[in-house]
DNA sequence: CGTATCTTTGACCAAATTCAAGCCACGTGG
DNA sequence: CCACGTGGCTTGAATTTGGTCAAAGATACG
């Protein structure tokens, strides 16, 4: 109830995530009434939202930043199954999900909801039942592939597969003579973690597609990408790999 | 509308896993519903269901054998993202689902709902619909376990959870003494292509595991196990690693 | 008894990890 | 302005592990 970061109409009319992922899938009328639930609060990098133990009825939609879901073992191996951008919704089951962390790789900005009041709120309204159920199939499609990826696929296959999806689910400025920049704002061990490489190989990777001109590395942060396809094709993708809410109908 | 196959209450009530796993979850008058809308269906071992090119509205209870989800690379290599054991759903996600293929492994006995029936029944009725999203949360935290697995864990850490697990899953005999005979009915390819290990290393990991004392193999198909609870330990599995419907409590 | 299928065993090899050290950009403080 | 420390990235050499390939057992079934 602290009035102070209330969300309201006003600022969520202005978040740069209101018609993508989550909310945009979303009638303005039922966002509206979200909105009245919702808190927006900051967070640093690197905050434990919560640990392997369990969470608490923990439902947000990620602002800005990056999330990481993870679970390390006893001797401190570490896998992360799930990364989370902006416009996507975070604590998708209503279990505890024990067993699991949650934690911003970057800064974030959450808007956040009270558990109970979402769940009162999904018990009459059945579209927003519907948009729950379908990011949580959304989230069973994304660990099929991370899954597939680990199981079959080689590093080098991953990582060009992880690289044609970031064009898409990460900053990616399309260059006047084709392809785009890609940013990082992740750190190499979460992107090792995710793929299950070591950091070294990721590093080893990255320059052998730079010779073979697969990509171009700007500085550790920023990779040229002329031809996402081609990497997607390597990393045995279908040809849309992730569905981008843009309308533009696929080329043959 | 092949009146000879109609399921009926007298089939359903007769069903072996009509307490146990998804019809289990429903309450009688729910159950008795469906079970006016099911056909069983037999169908040999290695049928395919549906290819990778996505699969038509498909749902059905598993009564009898075990099925599997997988996908295959261009070159042939093969990724099971799932295991289907009896009392289980198939076709969770109300979607096509391309890209995965669903067979059987054995001779299966399903109990089958056309997807649209199923999809009315589940607009009026809520317990319907929460039991559908219970199933699917729990696709995704076997996933996540998978993916856990072929992330971090050593070969011999997977197939000690995945032993542990089968003690709870798969047939399994108690003996007088402690421990019980695990009976495989799967293929050893089939596991290797499910814990991305090769055929050959199990063999080599099974016969470890002997020597150690671990497991004893009776034959290739019948494994002694007097310990699941410290396979599971191995396998980095919490303690009770899967939710059986078995009402009794756990020791400490 | 032969055939087919599945499992087991052995020898060799490739690939990614580990370990170690070096590099670079950045921020701090003298 | 420059030394210095820090954190992240890169590079190299040695090692290990599980895969591949090939062949031999085992079992079921006609």
């Amino acid at each position: 109830m602290t009035e102070l970061q209330r969300l309201g109409e006003g600022k969520c009319m202005a978040c740069s995530v209101r018609r993508t992922g989550f909310c945009g899938s979303l009638d303005p009328a039922l966002r509206g009434r979200l909105a009245g639930l919702a808190r927006s609060q900051e967070f640093p990098a690197n905050h434990r939202f919560c640990d392997e133990d369990g969470h608490p009825g923990f439902f947000a939609v990620l602002r800005e930043g990056y999330m990481r879901m993870q679970r390390h073992s006893i001797d401190g191996r570490r896998q992360i199954l799930a990364l989370t951008v902006p416009g996507e919704m975070l604590g998708e089951g209503g279990e505890p999900q024990a067993g699991y962390g949650l934690e911003s790789v970057t800064p974030v900005t959450l808007c956040r909801i009270e558990r109970g009041a979402l769940d009162r709120l999904a018990g009459e309204a059945q579209e927003l039942r519907r948009a729950l159920y379908a990011q949580l199939e959304e989230r069973l499609e994304r660990l099929r592939r991370l899954t597939w990826w680990l199981g079959v696929q080689t590093p080098e296959e991953r990582l060009c597969g992880f690289l044609a999806l970031a064009c898409e689910m990460l900053p990616f400025e399309p260059l006047p003579d084709g392809g785009g920049v890609l940013t990082f704002s992740l750190p190499r061990s979460d992107i090792a973690d995710y793929l299950n490489i070591t950091k070294e190989t990721i590093s080893r990777l990255t320059h052998r597609l730079q010779a073979e001109g697969l990509i171009e590395i700007r500085d550790p942060r920023h990779f040229v990408i002329r031809d996402p396809a081609a990497l997607a094709r390597i990393g045995g993708l279908p040809q849309s790999p992730c569905a981008v809410p843009a309308g533009g109908p696929a080329e043959a």
